[in-house]
DNA sequence: GATGAATGAGGATTCATTCAT
DNA sequence: CATGAATGAATCCTCATTCAT
């Protein structure tokens, strides 16, 4: 091989690895975030993680300080704030709140709980003990802006005497439990679930939703659903 | 020395050790639990259990042929064990079904979920995936007891005209989320709470019960108890 | 510093550390075999065998898998690897079968007997039944060809009528129990030997050639033989 | 000395049994006996030596210092001097030296190789490394009275004309080989047989008279043999 | 920048041996 | 004498992390 050739091959392959340079972190966090989802933090081995992401383990190392400054990224990597756009939506939306809420239910499950993102919220719960300070991050950055958003739905439905009067600080776990459940037994292999079958999600929020909605609506409106119901 | 003093010692003695050696596991248990709790299964280390509960590694594998014997048997003493008195509760419980609900989920909180025997959950939800065996045996002797109390419960007030008909697939599931939710929120530091103070778990489960038996009960006693909460 | 510089440097050092990389396994099998021999399979520590191939504990398990994997490596490269070229010699043998034979028995001291590899024969008599995995390698691996080639020599001077008409199964361990015989009582320390002096191999062969040509050759044959010896 | 002599001596042994506490170290050497043969000295678990003999643990270290004493004095204890006897019994015997020969090694078969005593010759070509001293105290009790026997008969056979003049330092490896070599073979789970099938003993014992007989006998007998064996 | 060979601390489990009873 | 609970050294194997190339 001549060293002009060399020179070429250098150079092409420098080319080639620039844009792949600002990809590795990427990928890397890609791989991370779903075998740390898979198998949690512990049980997860770096070398495993870069073979996912097509690199040696050595790279991963060259990006991430250690197993742990990883994990912190994948975490703030995944947070991004998909809230305004949601809470747009929730502004303009003309329906009644009952309907709003089953529609956000449905929803989400469909944009967060079907896809990796909903690996961040088991994640956070198996972790966060070990993470204070990345748990403080999702409190902020995730739970909060997503409980004010139930909560702008739930005052919603009071202001117009649909629901019930309900101190908000807890009828939003109402809503929240199960979803949150719903995706933890999803993520841990349906530890929690009656049979070796996995519920069907779709029949499991309607299920959900009609029964909150009968719990929380205000008698008038809970009767005309019962009376439907029946 | 005479002969009875010696006679005396070594009973003395014989029953000293017989109570050590009997109060052995149940010590060892004690330490297991609360580390397993603390750490997760995996992070425990089989030495510091024993540790703990004052003996060398070598002792603990005495009385438990492994890591997972021992975890079988912490969650069968603070566990599975109960089942059997919950349900006699249950069968010889005199009031509506809407009572025995709320009273059983009361009674769980007191006797389950304040105790450090719901850390188990938490760990079974983030470890199960990486050991089959353990979420095996979790699934028989917990998961499928408690399901199959709650289904009773179901069934008994459907059966009495208290609750409408509802697919028990399903409703089970409108009871436990909350409470596995309730759980799970106290041992992960509150990752999925909106503050970061503890909600106060009497209001959240008098708050679930009263919107669940709403959802749940048959119209006519629905609008009732509407009537009575308005 | 040059381009061709770099050249130079990195072909050199890739091409050490290269070297390097391809002899860990062989120098690893070497102090296995070592030790293996001198100590048995199961008195042999992964961490020495590592200490004597100059490398540290975790590199060992960097090439092989297990101890066991260990083991099978080193009996395939100091054995079972030498049976094609063996039978190949075989099929190519021109003179007498009595002369095969007499050929065999010397020449497998010689690239057998004498050599470390010898030693895995007594380290397997002794601790086969601990290791079933182990033992069912080496039956397939060595004794089936092994047995194989004896039977085919065997066969061979049957069939050209030099030795009389033998049940096989059993003759095989006229050639076989000898030569095992003579191993098992160099790798013990002389235990089986009459004096504490080594017997001299070569005359030991020589005796035991001769006895059984003897023994198994056809009549006529037989009969000049011993007139010859005579 | 007859057979029945001999059976004698074991319902002597058995009758000490009787004698309980005396008898303890016996029984634990009876037990570790069967132990060493079947798994070797390091397999061997001091508890499982003491749950055979029916005493616990510790009474295993009341009367050997350790694991290492207790297999010398299993060595020791089996090396009982049969050969006084035996030797009586060949130097009485009237047939050919053929017949002398067979008859022995037939009988040997059924006296030792197929008692446990046979275990303790495995016991040996193990263990004899890490046992010097043992190994030469077996030398001097087993190993050379029982050449020194192979040598009066082959001695006889020369003398008399029928076994062709030999360098008998060499001649009796012929006859101990085979015999050996049964024996390792069935206490190594057969690690050393072409098939999974234990060769039977009875023709694998023929197989190898005939064959020595005629490998070994002088020119005239051999012919003799040949016919017949034609 | 990338690689992957090498490291060695760490953890579950076993078992000979001791010693209080 | 006998017991068996307790010990802890010993050993295999894993994996995050480093660093020479």
């Amino acid at each position: 091989m001549s060293l002009s050739k060399l020179f070429h091959d250098n150079t092409a392959v420098a080319a080639k690895r620039e844009r792949r340079k600002e990809a590795r972190p990427g990928e890397l966090l890609d791989a991370a975030l779903d075998l740390f989802v898979e198998k949690g933090f512990a049980a997860t081995r770096a070398e495993e993680v870069a073979a996912r992401a097509g690199v040696s383990k050595g790279t991963l190392f060259l990006y991430f300080q250690s197993k742990e400054e990883l994990f912190k990224a994948v975490v703030r990597e995944n947070i991004s704030g998909r809230f305004t756009e949601w809470r747009a939506e929730l502004e303009t939306f003309e329906g009644t709140t009952s309907e709003l809420l089953a529609y956000c239910m449905n929803s989400w499950w469909e944009r967060v709980g079907l896809t990796r993102a909903s690996g961040l919220t088991k994640l956070m719960m198996s972790e966060a003990k070990n993470f204070p300070d990345i748990a403080a991050f999702y409190q902020q950055e995730v739970i909060m802006p997503g409980h004010g958003l139930i909560r702008s739905i739930l005052q919603r439905g009071m202001d117009r005497g649909e629901f019930r009067p309900m101190n908000l600080d807890y009828a939003v776990y109402v809503v929240i439990a199960p979803m949150i459940f719903l995706i933890l037994s999803r993520h841990s292999g349906g530890v929690c679930l009656s049979s070796e079958i996995d519920l069907d999600p779709q029949k499991y929020i309607a299920f959900q939703v009609e029964t909150i909605l009968n719990g929380i609506s205000a008698p008038a409106v809970a009767a005309v659903a019962n009376r439907k119901a029946a």
